[in-house]
DNA sequence: CGAGAGATTGACTGCGGTCAAAAAGCGTGG
DNA sequence: CCACGCTTTTTGACCGCAGTCAATCTCTCG
């Protein structure tokens, strides 16, 4: 990689916030500046995390430093959830974010009693096996400008015709496999066809939807 | 789509075969034919199914009628576990084979009866996710050369050092989500660089597996 | 207001897709 | 068992999308 793009520096600065009312198996909230790191690939896997407030991404690193992300979450989200024992994703935070730590193995032994929990944490989980195929669906076959127009779809609510994106380009170009230079002359090719409108970078306004539903397939 | 390229004509013939012993929510097995459709996308997902013989593809087709293979399923696997009601992708067999369909309603009945059961069922879950997950990084972020070595190895057991393949380069295209011409130009450049050996097309020999692993990265 | 990070734009390149044709398997029937 | 025909795979030539490298512009924040 080259040197013109420095990753986040994670700063462990995890500030204990007065606990909310929550579940036995949940430890305090913890918070995190951008760019910190909640827990790294490789990482033994002893708790869920559920966000309270911020962006989160879950990310990994290849062998040359190119990063991937698997997935944004954001508030109400649990991430966190392993097969292995082991995290095979980091969590790094992408805005400032607090975030309620679950003990695992408490979890688990809670689902074991409570066909709630069992519930919960099943539906967690196929949830987000559902959107990491939905994701690789999106990586395998569709192009540039087809991958962008899903990823503004994803993040719009139905109702709202306007966001504001809470990641930099970069971390759009690692989550859609390509790079900040597709993903800026995509959006700024949108907005010359008038599907959007970016009065800045970071805000973005939806002009025709179906345009953009149409671009998707 | 052009029309060179024939993807499967489904035939029911759904054959009963002698019930086997299983727990309470599965049904008698059935048996499909090479290409036949299991189940289809969008279809209401009202059973799983454990794959007892052959190998079975979960796939999807978009817009222009290209596939997407999401996954291949193999002996003891259990597929159609869904998010949703409906299936997200379809599932056909690649060759021959035998499932067991076991009704969703009652494994999810059964499993807030029996912790086994909810175990069970979790940890389908975790695994697809976990893989679907991996998929994805290696759709996002592979090149070509990267994907094949990948999947090579996907294949082999860390024993084994050769492989009957069961599915045709189509198939492999499809699920690499690259083409069939780029996957023999790959499958062709390794044997060229004694990596692997192909007496025929659908029987590969790894020679070199540290070669390999050094490719998938 | 200045500095530095982040975003855009442009020129060029190369990987892998597309189209086309040849070769190799493979099953079927004589 | 061999010959034929169809399917699958391989090979080749060409092209286009998106990646790379590099420069410029534009915010944001101190």
């Amino acid at each position: 990689m080259s040197a013109s793009f420095a990753y986040a520096t994670p700063r462990p600065r995890l500030e204990i916030l007065p606990r909310p009312v929550g579940p036995a198996y949940a430890d305090p909230a913890l918070s995190f500046e951008a760019d910190e790191e909640i827990f790294a690939e490789g990482e033994p896997a002893r708790y869920l995390y559920r966000l309270v407030s911020g962006l989160v991404r879950s990310c990994g690193f290849d062998a040359e430093g190119r990063r991937y992300i698997d997935r944004f979450y954001r508030v109400g989200d649990v991430f966190g959830i392993e097969d292995s024992a082991e995290h095979e994703f980091s969590a790094e935070a992408v805005t400032d974010c607090v975030v309620v730590p679950w003990r695992r193995r408490a979890v688990e032994a809670e689902a074991g009693r409570d066909e709630a929990v069992a519930k919960l944490l099943l539906g967690m989980a196929t949830q987000a096996m559902a959107k990491a195929r939905a994701h690789a669906r999106l990586l395998a076959r569709a192009s540039a400008p087809q991958k962008l127009a899903h990823f503004l779809l994803e993040l719009t609510p139905p109702g709202a015709g306007e966001l504001e994106l809470a990641m930099a380009r970069q971390d759009i170009a690692d989550y859609l496999g390509t790079t900040i230079e597709t993903v800026s002359r995509m959006l700024c090719q949108l907005e010359r066809e008038h599907v959007i409108e970016m009065p800045v970078a970071r805000r973005i306004r939806l002009r025709n939807r179906a345009a953009l539903a149409a671009l998707a397939g």
